[in-house]
DNA sequence: CGCGTTCTTGACCGCGCGGTCAAGTGATCC
DNA sequence: GGATCACTTGACCGCGCGGTCAAGAACGCG
């Protein structure tokens, strides 16, 4: 489906998307027929398929545009903060508020990762997050400042705890993102008996 | 559907809840279909609508005797266990290991909080947990022995912790459950900077 | 304007879904 | 034996799904 697209192509592929997506997120993946998204954007059929070769394919660019966008948001925040510790910190707000700033394609990333089908996408991506956020735990352990565990284990922790916490304190409750930010880095550098 | 079952009427609801885990776990519940179900079973569809009204039906069945399980095996554990610190740290352990025996199931629960029509049973489970762990977690600061922070901020990092790890190293990576427990353990206690 | 390209329409297709039900089978109890 | 109840069968139903396509509208460029 690699189509020359105009700037009018352009906007309506992106239409569909964001529609797709929040449709994706309210009613489940499943459940949305390409009928009800062509329906709410008032537009035929085979507007879909002039764009999209398959409500999976659809799906599948959403995850990947989604990760892409919060990697890029990471990386922004990050890239002149030396210190690792600071930089650990500086990911998980980064990646705080843009999953408050991204409900929808949120719980899609989570549907995503129990269906067979999906999962291998997301592990890259996931994946990448992890080597990432393995080389500054890495380095904070040279340094003697993190404790000497297993960086991929630590990483996956941070992003557990970071993940969790938005989905329910963010998403659920409504919390201030901030506080929210505050809470999961206080968890993560000195969990539950650290600090003085 | 509340039938007047035989003993064998409840082994054939029994094993078409296993069964049904099984499917829903390896294909989606969504793509698995009733028939797909009975055929594997080599029974008639008429079987599956004299135990279930419905496929959600089953499905919500499957997910209540999910998280009855798992609370009655974390109670189990913590029973006679005093110090609170101690019952967290037991009260992750068990978690693990049951999302360790059960995965298929831990794969339907999961699935289940993306969608607006089955979170809701979640969420009942998941608050009884938290308020159970955030309990410890009281006693804990009240002996000054855990950060004053909110306790339900603390349980649910927790949580996501242990969530997150054995899915990522028990049920991804195949890692030893004993190994993934003391890492969350680890983790969850003294985070990325504590330890002596 | 004319012509090629990009985009749009919506009726249509075949399929497989969740769910129904009349008919039958097999235990169990009197 | 026969009545009752628990269970099983599988053909059947209507529906709405993902996807197709012949036809045409709108755009853009010379």
């Amino acid at each position: 489906m690699n189509r020359r697209l105009t700037q009018r192509g352009r906007e309506r592929r992106q239409q569909l998307m964001d529609y797709a997506t929040v449709r994706f997120a309210e009613n489940g993946y499943h459940p949305t027929s390409v009928a009800e998204i062509v329906q709410g954007l008032g537009v035929g059929k085979g507007v879909f398929y002039w764009y999209f070769a398959s409500k999976e394919e659809l799906f599948l660019e959403i995850l990947r545009d989604a990760q892409l966008q919060l990697r890029r948001r990471q990386e922004a925040v990050i890239a002149d903060e030396p210190d690792p510790v600071c930089r650990i910190e500086l990911g998980i707000r980064a990646s705080i508020a843009w999953f408050d700033e991204n409900r929808d394609v949120v719980k899609l990333l989570q549907f995503a990762s129990t269906e067979e089908r999906f999962a291998p996408v997301l592990r890259r991506g996931q994946d990448v997050a992890v080597a990432d956020t393995a080389r500054h735990v890495k380095e904070g352990i040279v340094e003697g400042r993190i404790r000497d565990l297993d960086p991929f284990v630590l990483s996956h922790a941070v992003l557990g705890v970071t993940g969790h916490l938005a989905r329910e304190f963010v998403h659920e409750q409504s919390q201030p993102v901030d506080d929210v930010a505050e809470a999961a880095v206080a968890f993560c550098l000195e969990g539950l008996l650290g600090g003085k």
